[in-house]
DNA sequence: CCGATACGCATTTTT
DNA sequence: TGCGTATCGG
């Protein structure tokens, strides 16, 4: 069955889908059907002469890379749609440094290092060389390191560089070279690349080998890049490295949602390419098909509010839809809760299923308050992010062990397991190693399969257990290559004793680690059955599972799965879309973070971090802030984000207490970061009283009995009595004489009260 | 050298 | 709050 192009896409899409003569930069909005253009395009370069495999076409995820082949494969042939070059930039790069790694010094097998092994690798060199680790703050290291790799900056480089080194001085950091200069060469030493490094190499590896590029060259014939706004240096050095002769290249996105500077990524990557690639075509994708046309407008009146961005009007042909929510709430527990009562009330009497709803916050320790309330709703919820299977301790524990075996020189994950299950080799003896290890300036791995000749100081005793380590792992090692994974795995878990460790009581704690092993014993079995049947012929070895799972993240796993709220960071809803959409916390500190601090550049991120969060809804968006927050164990207060200001009240509507219209324009203009002009207050008449807030200290006191000649307390009208109380149930209204504001009459059912006497 | 226990500490977003 | 590290007794 052809493919209709022309009907199947609007003109903008149909344009920039069989556009390819020349480079073309694709300006897609949110909602604007970014994904059909790719898929489109792809499917017609395979329809217009190009082999699959000629194709390279670069995503944020492995799972929009899943989702893309599977969507071609329905249009052109199946096989075709495999034989795609597709897929991050991590996972895609990572193979091409498999089969070259020799080039550059490393094994095919070459370990790639996670956070946590960069961050206790950084840990471990600042310590030897006696830096205060409460001024090396091993996070801050991590960070500059990887802003360098990000830029292409060489160690060398780094130390040379005087800006650099004056920046890192006046951070009282200026060793910062000389740990970056270590980590390098210790990474190098452990056959260990770290996530920059994945680019960083793969981009030496073109420079270096101009034969190894060409071959490239010649196979990529044609490159797409999907969110192109979130690419870095290192990546747009990459492509360009790939694509300067031929100039067919396609890069796809949306400044507006660039939302990862602290990862390196440069908004100039897209704002000029234009100016890198001279004869660009430019389309722009400026109808949203995903929200209504409030939501749509709302997004964009706050968007307008940054100035660095490229010019386009997004605009909706869908229904006009109910403005933004937004809810103020006394707490953080309130806030769960009324998020939890809104869900369920929607999903009654609206019929929408809970796949509809997301709960979208900026930081993922927010994420506890919302499944407490949900649970106590009996609301089944997904957590996105936050610690995924693979970085827990028992899993890594065993993943230690597989990484060690394909490559025994991984620092990282001799020093995890030497000593687990504990078999009396100590710090002491540990340090010796690193020590030795150091001096020598070889890996930790050859100290110990030659003690004598490194004469590495250890007793007797101590001499046995570290070779029955050594011979634990070599003869893991000797299988390694021909036996099936999953009979690897067993044989790892029994040998090691971490089968025993866990099965030798029936601790509750150990209860769940035993399951955790159990899962990742079957994951890996359903890895080898299914590799199998896709190629029959070759052993499912253990480097396979392993290159499969280290760059599966938790964005990858499916969103839809079951009857589910979904509960996530802003972050990794990028690119999702659901039917009604809670962004939470919007109070200033949270979001915009107080780390962003008050740089103009910063702010900007948030606020698009923030258009990302509003597009995602296609129905219903309800923003909600809480006064208080329990924070690092304390209660603390806060005030409403600056960037509820900055949407178009047209497009917003405040849910609030039944009583007294002038509250939150009081505490607004208390506010600092609040411009004049922007408060509330000229626009008071357009709230209108929706509902009402219920609030932990005051909350239960909702439902005392009142009474006649009572003095209470009202959370914001303050103390007063009680002169009357009339009507029953819900309609319950009490007239109230305030000290300070007057006579009032109160619906119990709204108001907060404490009986004072 | 191990394990328990106390204490201090820092808390953004993630391929 | 909850984690990782420092310190203790065994």
């Amino acid at each position: 069955m052809p493919i209709n192009y022309i009907d199947e896409l609007n003109e903008t899409q149909y344009e920039a889908v069989v556009y390819k003569e020349g480079p073309s930069l694709v300006i897609a909005g949110a909602g604007s059907g970014k994904t059909r253009v790719l898929t489109y395009k792809i499917a017609y370069l395979l329809e217009n002469g190009y082999a699959p495999w000629n194709i390279l076409a670069l995503t944020f995820t492995n799972k929009a890379a899943r989702e893309m082949k599977e969507r071609i494969a329905g249009m052109v042939n199946e096989k075709r749609a495999q034989a795609l070059f597709m897929g991050t930039f991590h996972s895609l790069f990572s193979r091409i440094l498999r089969v070259e790694a020799a080039h550059l010094g490393f094994t095919s097998q070459f370990t790639i290092y996670d956070a946590a092994d960069t961050k206790s690798l950084l840990r471990s060199i600042s310590k030897e060389m006696g830096l205060d680790e409460k001024i090396y703050r091993t996070g801050a290291v991590q960070s500059r390191i990887s802003q360098a790799k990000n830029r292409l900056v060489l160690p060398s480089a780094y130390a040379s560089n005087r800006d650099v080194y004056e920046s890192d001085s006046i951070s009282g950091m200026p060793a910062v070279r000389d740990i970056y200069l270590q980590y390098w060469n210790r990474c190098r030493q452990a056959n260990a690349m770290d996530f920059d490094d994945l680019l960083f190499y793969t981009f030496i590896l073109f420079r270096d080998f101009p034969d190894v590029l060409s071959r490239y060259r010649e196979q990529f014939r044609y490159v797409l890049v999907d969110e192109y706004q979130d690419t870095n240096f290192a990546q747009h050095s990459i492509i360009f490295q790939l694509v300067k002769e031929r100039q067919r290249i396609c890069v796809v996105g949306d400044d507006a949602q660039s939302i990862y500077s602290f990862r390196g990524a440069d908004i100039d990557n897209i704002l000029r390419f234009g100016e890198i690639y001279p004869n660009t075509r430019l389309f722009k994708l400026e109808q949203n098909y995903r929200s209504t046309q409030t939501i749509v407008q709302a997004a964009n009146s706050l968007i307008k509010k940054n100035q660095h961005q490229i010019y386009k009007e997004v605009f909706s042909k869908k229904d006009l839809g109910d403005p933004l929510l937004v809810f103020e709430t006394a707490s953080d527990t309130d806030e769960g809760k009324i998020v939890a009562d809104k869900i369920t009330e929607l999903h009654r009497k609206e019929n929408y299923s809970y796949t509809d709803f997301a709960i979208l916050y900026r930081t993922n320790a927010q994420s506890r308050v919302f499944e407490e309330a949900l649970r106590g709703c009996g609301i089944l919820y997904r957590i996105y992010g936050g610690l995924s299977f693979y970085q827990r301790k028992e899993i890594k524990d065993v993943i230690a062990y597989f990484r060690l075996v394909l490559n025994p020189n991984d620092e990282e994950a001799f020093k995890r397991i030497v000593n687990y299950p504990a078999r009396n080799i100590g710090g002491v003896t540990i340090t010796k190693i690193l020590t030795s290890a150091r001096d020598n300036n070889v890996s930790l791995w050859e100290i110990l399969s030659k003690p004598l000749a490194y004469e590495l100081p250890v007793n007797k005793s101590t001499s046995a257990k570290l070779q029955n380590f050594y011979e634990l792992i070599e003869s893991f090692r000797t299988n390694a290559g021909e036996k099936n994974a999953y009979e690897m795995s067993v044989d790892i878990i029994r040998r090691s004793g971490i089968m025993n460790d866990v099965y030798s009581d029936n601790l509750p704690e150990n209860r769940d680690r035993k399951e955790n092993i159990e899962e990742l014993i079957n994951g890996i079995h359903h890895f080898c059955s299914v590799r199998q049947e896709e190629e029959p012929a070759l052993p499912v070895l253990l480097a396979d599972f392993l290159s499969e799972i280290v760059l599966h993240t938790d964005q990858d796993t499916d969103v839809n799965e079951g009857e589910r709220v979904s509960l996530m960071t802003v972050h990794a809803a990028k690119g999702l879309e659901f039917s009604n959409v809670f962004i939470v916390g919007m109070e200033e500190g949270l979001f915009p973070n107080f780390m962003a601090g008050e740089s103009a550049r910063a702010l900007e991120e948030e606020r698009r971090l923030f258009y990302v969060a509003i597009t995602r809804a296609k129905v219903h968006c309800f923003l909600s802030y809480a006064r208080t927050r329990f924070r690092y164990g304390r209660t603390e207060f806060a005030n409403p984000s600056r960037f509820l200001h900055d949407i178009d009240l047209d497009f917003m509507q405040l849910s609030r207490n039944a009583e007294s219209d002038d509250e939150i324009p009081t505490r607004i203009r208390r506010d600092k970061y609040v411009p004049k002009e922007q408060t509330f207050p000229n626009v008071s008449k357009k709230m209108t009283k929706v509902t009402s807030l219920a609030s932990s200290s005051w909350a239960n006191t909702a439902n005392i009995t009142v009474r006649i000649g009572q003095t209470v307390e009202h959370e914001r009208f303050g103390i007063g009595e009680v002169l009357n109380v009339e009507g029953e149930n819900e309609s319950i209204k009490a007239t109230i004489l305030f000290k300070n504001a007057g006579n009032k009459q109160l619906l119990l059912r709204f108001t907060k009260l404490k009986v004072v006497e």
